[in-house]
DNA sequence: GTAATTATTTAACAAATGTTAAATGATTAT
DNA sequence: ATAATCATTTAACATTTGTTAAATAATTAC
């Protein structure tokens, strides 16, 4: 059985909804496993992103070309899922590049497998809702965290609650995630000690 | 019939899934509509969201408490769906309180409502989920607002994209939403014309 | 193992935004 | 109509963050 190998995933799908055997396995068995290596991209610029991934192993960033320069705007923490959604949603090339901070293990679900599961199993539905709703949510505590917080606090509190990803990713791309300049996070870091 | 009043509903749900008459009817069947006098709450602090609002009429702020101080995070635009979030997924006491910024007319549905729709019909739980992606899209194009534009360019794209917003909303809202203090809008708004 | 590349820090100065306080304008209640 | 309240602006100064440039540290490729 797989459900060693999917321990992660299962354990993260089943936070949201509860599935039998059956529809588990359902999923299970449309997922492919991909190997990333450092620098290699999951989704590319321009590309249609037509697969969703879960972050078994390592980080991915999702990324995009401002003044010719790269902006990370997300670092996927593990055992979450990621993908272009603007682009996976609507179906258009995607401005936003995803690609591997580390090495990576990703659990993939093509959108036509996805889309079939929807119309199959109406669950998988209420769990893609689901999903969405906790990204929002998290999406939308950022914002705040922008309003309300200085760049100092939000260093803080992404040490408090992801001290590995700090320890793990590039500052540069932590920088860019917390909406500062390297050089200022720097500064920071040292003020915070 | 009633379609005539809830134009602007329909329109709006035509725009992600489309529903027979029945389908729709049973959902308009079971809205409340609601008036808001300007600075009455929809969500109050502490209390659980039981229901979702769609504003065919009027400004809804979303604001909280930070060191006594109310922080409006969001300004809902005309013909959107609205509810304090956390609290209406989770049903926790919410820390979002719902005012209205304008005299307000809401199309209101209970959660209780909403459940039994998506149980009956999957249709409506593909609506629930086509929704709060567009919701999550949006967030982070906020965020990522933050993270690459100045305060100016901010509040210029607000300028261009909701110029009505801008003109009915008081600044000190439009201020926080966009992540500055009232005195550096105005500051702002001088340099721009 | 050494050179080349990439990551991080440091520092001086510039620009943006916050803070405090007050003045001016607009709206609302009586 | 007038006073009271609320909204917006202004200004001086403080703090935070950005910018440029360089030094140091760590990692990677050969």
């Amino acid at each position: 059985m797989h459900s060693e190998k999917f321990k992660n995933l299962i354990k993260f799908i089943s936070r949201f909804v509860e599935f039998t055997e059956l529809e588990m396995r359902t999923m299970l068995d449309c997922i492919e496993i991909i190997q990333l290596k450092k620098n290699e991209k999951f989704v590319n610029e321009g590309e249609i992103a037509n697969r969703i991934a879960f972050t078994n192993k390592g980080y991915l960033r999702v990324y995009y070309i401002f003044d010719g320069e790269e902006i990370t705007r997300d670092i996927t923490p593990l055992n979450t899922f990621a993908t272009a959604l603007p682009s996976f949603i609507s179906q258009i090339p995607s401005y936003e590049i995803i690609s591997a901070i580390s090495d990576c293990e990703l659990f993939v679900i093509h959108k036509k497998n996805l889309d079939n599961m929807y119309l199959n199993f109406p669950k998988w539905e209420r769990f893609g809702r689901r999903i969405i709703e906790e990204m929002f949510v998290e999406s939308q505590r950022r914002v705040y965290s922008f309003i309300t917080e200085s760049a100092e606090t939000r260093y803080k509190k992404l040490l408090i609650q992801h001290p590995e990803m700090i320890r793990d990713v590039p500052l540069k791309y932590i920088a860019d995630y917390l909406g500062i300049k390297l050089q200022s996070l720097s500064r920071l870091r040292k003020s915070v000690e």
